[in-house]
DNA sequence: CATGTCACG
DNA sequence: ACGTACGTGACATGA
């Protein structure tokens, strides 16, 4: 089938075509002429429904499909494919076929019935799955030996910790069970419940730990136990035998079609949640490194969450403090206590910050309080304040819940329908979730929508100019490129000019570049 | 398979 | 009185 399957001309329409992108190039066919993905088509359509062929067959179609399970089993006795007997395969695998279509028809009028949509299915995801599937397949170099290394520091010094927490606790038991932890501190120690999990169980998690080694020696143990722990089974342990024998380096799916709002996930590994926040942590990116002869470039948009506010909003003071390139937080601090921008103190950029993200995410009073340790009522102090400075974000926030109440959706400054079905929930702490959800969501939605952008554009220019750099990791606001020393200078101007001329908003978008043999060094 | 925890933007 | 910042994925435990 290769020279039908290679034939631009011969249009192909699959669910979840990346996938079968990836099979047909182990096989060294080059799937070309894609114009559909039914996969894609639903997420741009309805994002927070399930996208899976089965599901999917019921609610459009009302038609009930074979089970995958039926065909192989399940658990250890299911078997591969290719041991389906004939019959009952062909039988499977054309109703996969004939459904998929039956599911395009259904499904691409839907799309096409609003001009937004059209162009976030056809310019913005469809191109994006091609670009996905390149860097996927590029894959990151990983430099296992040093993850090794830090493994066995690591589990030194975790044996060490678990002989100090024996001491303490007077005899052995289970660091990494929180029921345990539980059972010996509240119980065995009678140290005081802080706060309790959803069960109702008393909760051992980071912040009450922090509380309670405030006055107890164990909690601070197992808080840097935990840490390393955390190190240790999901990033030293865990990479290097992601590595593909066949390539060398690591390859991650990134899905498409999971996150509501328009971001990608990466799994299998994840390489979106990459300890960054700590030294020790950060020392992981360390053995994500350049093939010899090339250098570590990444690229990540400057504040283009609180960019997109602004835009949204139109907020004056905002538009202006972006506008004139200023600090953003030092701005937001200087309107809400009063002074001018070179009077602003660390502390009170510091509050301004974290209301800035606070913002974002549609926050509480609560929630404010909690985050910067003080009273309620200071932080309704300070959200009052805020909200009299920056009048446009006010309104915006109140026009966007009333729109979400309205219409149930909103959308991203592109087109991008985000759906939120608990707005008019009758259970209130469901309902104030889906307000918050309805705040966030254009920004981070407009955000995943300029990023794709970015990578189409990105990979666009590095094919028709040839050159040897290749994209490597996508992290929300962050591109990450593996580029031979020669394209260097190339690439530090041209990838932040792409990035930040992706989309003419009312304010200015920023990317700035980092490099370093490694990706600790070019962050 | 649910739960608790914790890594990221 | 309740619950409380948005969006993810992976790990270990334990039923």
């Amino acid at each position: 089938m290769r020279s039908w399957l290679e034939n631009p001309a011969k249009p192909k329409l699959g669910q979840n075509l990346k996938y079968d992108m990836h099979i047909f190039a182990n096989h060294g066919v080059t799937l070309k002429g894609i114009v559909h993905d039914t996969l894609l088509q639903s997420y741009v359509f309805e994002s927070h429904k399930p996208h899976d062929m089965d599901t999917m067959a019921m609610r459009h179609l009302g038609y009930t499909t074979i089970p995958y399970v039926d065909v192989c089993g399940k658990g250890a006795k299911q078997i591969c494919f290719d041991q389906v007997e004939l019959g009952r395969a062909t039988e499977y695998a054309g109703e996969d076929s004939d459904i998929t279509l039956r599911l395009h028809q259904s499904m691409l009028p839907e799309v096409e019935k609003d001009a937004g949509l059209t162009r976030i299915y056809r310019e913005i995801e469809m191109p994006t799955m091609e670009v996905l599937h390149k860097i996927e397949r590029n894959g990151v170099l990983i430099d296992s030996a040093l993850l090794d290394v830090q493994s066995g520091e690591l589990g030194k010094r975790m044996m060490e910790l678990e002989q100090q927490a024996y001491e303490a606790a007077g005899g052995p038991f289970n660091l990494g069970s929180p029921k345990q932890i539980g059972e010996i501190f509240f119980g065995k120690l009678g140290l005081p419940v802080i706060k309790k999990t959803a069960t109702g169980a008393p909760s051992t998690d980071e912040e009450v730990l922090q509380k309670l080694a405030e006055d107890y020696p164990l909690p601070k143990i197992l808080l840097e136990h935990r840490g390393m722990s955390k190190l240790k089974s999901t990033y030293t342990d865990k990479l290097p035998k992601m590595v593909n024998p066949n390539t060398g380096r690591v390859h991650t799916n990134y899905s498409q079609a999971v996150a509501i709002t328009g971001r990608l996930s990466s799994n299998e590994p994840n390489l979106q949640n990459i300890p960054v926040r700590n030294a020790e942590g950060r020392r992981i990116r360390e053995a994500f490194i350049a093939a010899p002869g090339h250098v570590i470039v990444s690229a990540d948009y400057s504040q283009i969450e609180l960019r997109i506010m602004a835009h949204i909003s139109g907020d004056a003071a905002m538009l202006k403090a972006f506008a004139e390139g200023e600090d953003i937080h030092r701005a937001t601090a200087a309107e809400i206590f009063g002074i001018a921008p070179d009077e602003v103190q660390s502390e009170q950029r510091r509050y301004a910050k974290v209301i800035n993200f606070g913002l974002i995410y549609g926050m509480s009073a609560f929630g404010l309080a909690a985050n910067l340790g003080i009273e309620r009522g200071a932080a309704a102090n300070y959200i009052e304040r805020y909200f009299a400075r920056f009048s446009g974000v006010k309104q915006y926030m109140d026009n966007t819940r009333l729109e979400a109440k309205a219409r149930g959706y909103v959308e991203t400054v592109f087109g991008r329908r985000l759906w939120l079905p608990e707005i008019n929930s009758p259970n209130g702490p469901r309902r104030a979730g889906a307000e918050r959800a309805a705040i966030n969501a254009p920004m981070q939605g407009t955000a995943a929508d300029l990023i794709k952008l970015a990578m189409i554009a990105v990979q666009g220019w590095l094919e028709a100019d040839k050159l040897g750099t290749r994209m490597i990791m996508q992290v929300h606001d962050e591109l990450v490129l593996e580029v031979p020393e020669g394209e260097l200078e190339l690439v530090r101007v041209k990838l932040p000019e792409l990035m930040a001329g992706v989309a003419k908003l009312d304010v200015p978008l920023l990317a700035e570049t980092g490099v370093g043999k490694n990706w600790d060094e070019a962050h």
